[in-house]
DNA sequence: AAGGTTCAGTTCAAATATGAACTAACTCTA
DNA sequence: TAGAGTTAGTTCATATTTGAACTGAACCTT
């Protein structure tokens, strides 16, 4: 049994090193690629990305906070400078008049379109190319795990 | 040849996907942790374990942002906040008049430690535990090459 | 249907982050 | 050694994030 708060070993550690730096240096990347190709932050495009992937293009605040893994705060920060841009419109829902729903707007989805060849590009260019097609699908399968678990926490 | 702006094909997004998520969640874990125990943010505490690493527990600024992967203003504000705190303490560089070191005090060598075992805890549960030793290994050779060649751009 | 609880979303003030502009010090070259 | 260019770090204004408090609506349970 390994000491729970003892150093890690080396290869966990550079494990754990490599994967806080990639996250780190990836982001950034793609904040800039955002940025000057359609001025969007991350955040903002992530909103954006899980309106696209939704049934009509829309979805109710507390979901769409849930995916984008952003808090309740945040997100109602984000759609409103989204709102603001027109990318978003926000809808009260009828059959729970608690709940709003966030809905892409034409231009949204537009916008989205337009920058997302880059982001794919990028993403290709940082993450995909670099690994092989056996560690993409490993890491695929590993970190799916990791993150289960802590949403499962 | 793959359209290169074109979706990602479904491994491969499922890697992607993964790898954001698993960030987020984490790096949410750790940030709770570190706040419960010793009142830390993330930066603050990446701040703090980069100076225990250096050479006399101090960086020169610039020096120390790189490592940390944080812009200057970033570092300014949060070595301020750290100097605020009584964890680390600027000095002036003789030699090159322009630099200022950063240095560890000793409570900030003591709040480290002292927060060090509960984040290693944290590690080893939400990553290190859910992968077998050879994914760690394979991780950790994917991401150091994902992120040496982000740093060479 | 009253009372208690949970849930969706917003608001507010305080903390933190961003990026451009700035100061001061170093380096190099002619 | 003057002047141009570079580097280290800070400052400032603005933008974003955080988390706790709040409002209103839905859901129990009796």
């Amino acid at each position: 049994m390994t000491d729970a708060g003892g150093p890690l070993d080396p290869r966990e550690l550079r494990a754990w090193m490599a994967f806080l730096a990639a996250g780190h240096l990836i982001d950034h990347e793609i904040e800039r690629q955002l940025k000057r190709e359609a001025d969007l932050s991350h955040p903002e495009f992530e909103v954006l990305v899980r309106l696209r992937m939704a049934e009509g293009n829309r979805l109710r605040m507390s979901h769409l906070a849930r995916e984008a893994m952003v808090s309740k705060s945040r997100l109602t920060y984000q759609v409103t400078q989204l709102e603001r841009a027109g990318l978003v419109k926000r809808t009260g829902c009828e059959s729970d008049r608690r709940s709003v729903w966030a809905e892409l707007t034409p231009e949204g989805i537009e916008r989205l379109d337009r920058v997302r060849p880059g982001h794919r590009q990028l993403v290709r260019e940082t993450l995909i190319e670099v690994l092989s097609p056996e560690e993409i699908d490993l890491l695929g399968d590993a970190l799916t795990r990791v993150a289960d678990r802590l949403r499962a926490r």
